[in-house]
RNA sequence: GGGCGCAUAGCUCAGCGGGAGAGCACUCGGUUUACACCCGAGCGGUCGCAGGUUCGAAUCCUGCUGCGCCCA
């Protein structure tokens, strides 16, 4: 044997760092515009510049690595472009936390100050996500990381703003917003977490006497807002009291009582309070009846109307408002606990308050529209094809995007407002009025709203730049599926629109959640978090890569647990000890595989295999079945490669000269293509070996293998599976008599040359550890093996008692499985209906079933009479 | 309230019209000079319940039950 200069085992973390700089630094990542490659295609879903690197990122992450490692080595000019985006509210929540511990606010240093400030923090703390991506083994390239507050990102954005306003898709309008009093800006619709929460439901009793009309709130505080009283026009109950005024009770103001269809009589009593400048739907009755809008809190939620409450909180103003009203006896019904449905900002969790407020507004059809018809027409296709009605439920009933944030930090409105009501949007090279007058929108654009323009923007949009001619549209967008709608539907609206409606990527890949291992969310209240970086120490890069890859089942999400992590440490060991021994065997690749007819049949049984290989991974590859592809390489590595043919090619190698050289060849062949297979999952292990094995520069920028194009060999398949059946039987046969696995046994095998093996005699004897008879050879035992060739009749010396009561058992096993079998076809074979109607090949195939099971009960029958009574 | 999805071995999941599978866990045996992060052998399931379609249903249809998710 040889030697090799493989250490003894692989210990990832000792050479990870090395190998990945290693790549970085030959500028495998680094993709050129210029080149005649076909291009593919991926920017990196931009992590928040406050994020750090979690299990969603690491599975993310895997999938984009794997899909553009795999297309580098099929010949396309890959770019994998990576970035943060600048995370509004996030980043200046960290910031005015920052400060808060020096006693400041962000108002004592002022816009410019505080913007300065949140770039230093940045440059200090932010990105730490951007090295964790490093240890995943990322094979991103690292020279056009870009920032969505960046110069030209910026442009980006300014450009986009000025286009949609001028086209009229930029509006200002009052409405009800979304209002975070915590973060105190306004939120779009999916910045709003929605729960169902303990609070109250309180009734109460507006007017006297005949006029009297009930309603119920949830937020009793709001009435101090009410300038309507709504029914339902044609409700008999009220119908009368439409047109009529009641006292609005606590503040003596007098509203309307006013029909409306909307109301719905069937709930609560049919009454419903009006609040608009607090509510959304009571903003659209208000509407539609002229009402006045009272707005009676602040931008911190804090009550602003005169009187007893000025100056309560919105939370400390509810119980007031009720014991007020109760001690003027108006508190018809109370329930409490109340579960209802509560909005909660989700970047902070306090609960949003309807908020009536100026703020700028996308008009989303015409792009919602492009975006819907993208994927309906095909351009776009969605994986898997299921979650393609959840996009079109989505941008078919999109909602105007409130795009105005009441932040510092971030991209700042480009519009300036004169004297006279004037508005001036202006473009990237304009410069804005000036005078007497005129000031800038002080709020900045909705962090979305860059980062919609990320896979356009990123390539040097608006600029018609070499590398948004060669890299756009991108091939492919990977994310999770609760991302589709943040992200995915505002990229297809926005580069649908900037690019003339060429769609911003041809394929849409969304993957799963990460769950841990009873299939409950990961959260840091549940405790039950697992730390990527964690398992990147314990288990290395490519274990855990592989870990999540395997579990990647499309459209559903994935249960991790340490013994999965562990699992796949241990076939990256495996891999690693397999190859090992092939290299001190002499595996090698500097020679051609022999001609097929001068091979094995075990040699040609794993060429085929692996033939086979290639292309189910191909079809899986093309598919995104991330999960059934590493399945199949793990089944094809340990099953086949180790426990077959490595075993078989030991015998093979026993027998020297042109054999044992025709072995190693092969051994290095199928090694080659097993790890070229498995590098775009596990990168690392799969270069150190393949390095080690051809003695060629990088498995990185290798070719993808392909299949070999010879004929595949059934009749030899179907010895090699005969031999294994035989070898099995007989390990049976030992486990069963209580024989040590190590412990040869004299064996005589007849039926060999009947059954076609009479090749594999020394493999049958070397598997299943037998020696051939000596001349004091007295069997004690057989058993017979029936394979598709003839029976094989092995017959062994196990000089001792044999274990009758282990054989009858065993025999009875197999008898009453046989049985089975043979009812199950019998009764199949003896409905005409199934003769009939079933096809022929089904019945002939069933036909056959019975005949085998027929000759098994015949056979083992014979045999238990024929065994001595115990 | 509207919509979607899932219920298969102890756990996590494949299979989606003709022989119930994988990984992990479990049991037994093991100093097989690649590997104990291993090797060999094994145990384990009326495929949630009830109907229906079909020669044939884990697989298609309907209803029920239980979980989960999205939207309002």
């Amino acid at each position: 044997m040889q030697t090799t200069d493989l250490p003894q085992a692989w210990e990832p973390a000792a050479v990870e760092a090395e190998l990945y700089q290693g790549w970085v630094d030959a500028g495998y990542f680094t993709a050129d515009a210029s080149s005649d490659k076909p291009p593919f295609t991926i920017v990196l879903p931009p992590p928040n510049v406050t994020g750090s690197l979690h299990m969603g990122h690491a599975l993310n992450h895997t999938v984009m690595d794997a899909l553009t490692r795999r297309k580098r080595m099929q010949g396309f000019e890959v770019l994998w472009l990576p970035g943060m985006d600048h995370a509004g509210i996030a980043t200046q929540n960290v910031v005015e936390r920052q400060l808060a511990g020096e006693g400041l606010s962000r108002h004592d240093l002022g816009r410019e100050k505080f913007v300065e400030r949140v770039w230093e923090w940045k440059a200090e703390y932010g990105g730490k996500i951007l090295d964790q991506m490093r240890r995943l083994g990322d094979g991103i390239d690292w020279t056009r990381e870009r920032f969505t507050m960046d110069e030209g990102l910026s442009r980006a954005v300014q450009t986009i703003f000025k286009k949609l306003f001028e086209d009229g898709l930029i509006y200002r309008a009052e409405r009800i917003i979304n209002w975070c009093p915590r973060c105190r800006t306004a939120l779009s619709d999916i910045e709003v977490d929605h729960s169902d929460d303990e609070g109250e439901l309180v009734s109460i009793r507006y007017g006297e006497g005949d006029n009297a009309i009930v309603v119920a709130t949830t937020r009793a505080e709001t009435m101090l807002g009410d300038t309507a009283v709504a029914v339902h026009p044609e409700d008999e109950r009220y119908k009368h009291l439409i047109g009529t005024y009641v006292v609005l009770p606590l503040t003596g103001r007098e509203i309307p009582i006013v029909g409306d269809e909307h109301v719905d009589p069937e709930f609560g009593t049919g009454a419903v309070k009006v609040t608009p400048a607090h509510d959304p739907n009571d903003f659209e009755i208000g509407q539609r009846h002229s009402l006045p809008s009272v707005t009676i809190m602040d931008e911190a939620a804090v009550i602003t109307a005169h009187g007893p409450f000025l100056g309560l909180d919105r939370f400390e103003a509810r119980p007031a408002v009720v014991a007020a009203l109760r001690a003027e006896g108006r508190i018809v019904a109370e329930k409490r606990p109340y579960l209802h449905s509560v909005g909660h900002c989700s970047r902070c969790d306090t609960v949003v308050e309807p908020r009536l407020s100026m703020q700028w507004w996308v008009n989303v059809q015409p792009l919602a529209q492009a975006a819907g018809d993208a994927v309906r027409d095909g351009r776009t296709e969605v994986h898997p094809p299921e979650l393609a009605k959840r996009y079109f439920d989505w941008v078919d009933n999109m909602h105007d995007w409130t795009i105005s944030r009441q932040l510092w930090w971030g991209h700042r409105i480009p519009v300036w407002y004169g004297p006279n009501d004037k508005v001036v949007c202006v473009g990237p090279d304009e410069e804005p009025p000036t005078g007497e007058g005129w000031t800038q929108d002080p709020d900045v654009l909705d962090t979305w709203f860059s980062s919609a323009l990320w896979p356009i923007s990123t390539l040097g949009w608006p600029v018609q730049t070499s590398d948004l001619a060669k890299f756009y549209p991108t091939s492919v967008l990977s994310t999770g599926y609760d991302i589709l709608f943040f992200w995915v539907a505002r990229m297809m609206m926005f580069g649908l629109y900037a690019m003339d409606g060429v769609q911003p990527f041809d394929h849409i890949y969304l993957h799963g959640l990460i769950r841990d291992a009873q299939g409950k969310k990961m959260s840091k209240s549940r405790g039950n978090v697992i730390d990527p970086l964690d398992w990147l120490d314990r288990f290395g890069a490519d274990a855990t890569r592989f870990t999540l890859a395997r579990g990647a089942n499309p459209g559903s999400d994935m249960a991790l647990a340490e013994e999965w992590a562990g699992g796949s440490r241990n076939f990256c060991t495996k891999l690693w000890n397999a190859s090992r021994f092939a290299l001190m065997n002499g595996a090698t690749t500097a020679v051609d595989v022999p001609d097929r007819a001068e091979l094995t049949d075990a040699d040609r049984w794993i060429l085929d295999e692996v033939d086979a290989l290639v292309s189910e991974v191909d079809t899986l590859f093309d598919d995104f079945q991330f999960a059934k592809l590493c399945d199949a390489l793990y089944h094809f590595t340990w099953d086949l490669y180790c426990d077959w043919y490595l075993e078989l090619a030991k015998v093979q190698i026993a027998e020297g000269g042109a054999r044992a050289d025709a072995t190693r060849a092969v051994l290095g062949h199928v090694l080659d293509k097993v790890l070229r297979l498995l590098h775009p999952v596990i990168p690392f292990v799969t270069e150190v070996l393949w390095k080690s094995l051809t003695g060629k520069e990088s498995i990185v920028i290798t070719d993808w293998p392909t299949t070999s194009g010879a004929a595949p060999d059934p009749d030899a398949t179907r010895r090699v599976e005969g031999v294994q059946k035989l070898i099995t039987e007989i390990r049976r046969f030992r486990a069963d008599q209580g024989l040590k696995p190590g412990q040869k046994v004299p064996a005589r095998l007849s039926g060999v040359d009947g059954a076609g093996l009479s090749a594999h005699a020394a493999a049958v004897t070397a598997l299943a550890r037998l020696e051939a008879p000596g001349e004091a050879f007295e069997p004690s035992a057989s058993l017979e093996v029936p394979l598709p060739g003839g029976t094989v009749t092995v017959e062994l010396d196990l000089s001792g008692t044999v274990d009758l009561a282990a054989e009858r058992k065993r025999l009875t096993k197999d008898l009453t499985a046989a049985e089975k079998e043979l009812a199950q076809c019998e009764a199949k074979l003896g409905n005409p209906k199934f003769t009939d109607k079933a096809p022929a090949d089904v019945v002939a195939k069933i036909q056959g079933r019975r005949d085998v099971a027929a000759a098994e009960i015949e056979r083992i029958t014979a045999r238990i009479a024929a065994l001595p009574a115990s």
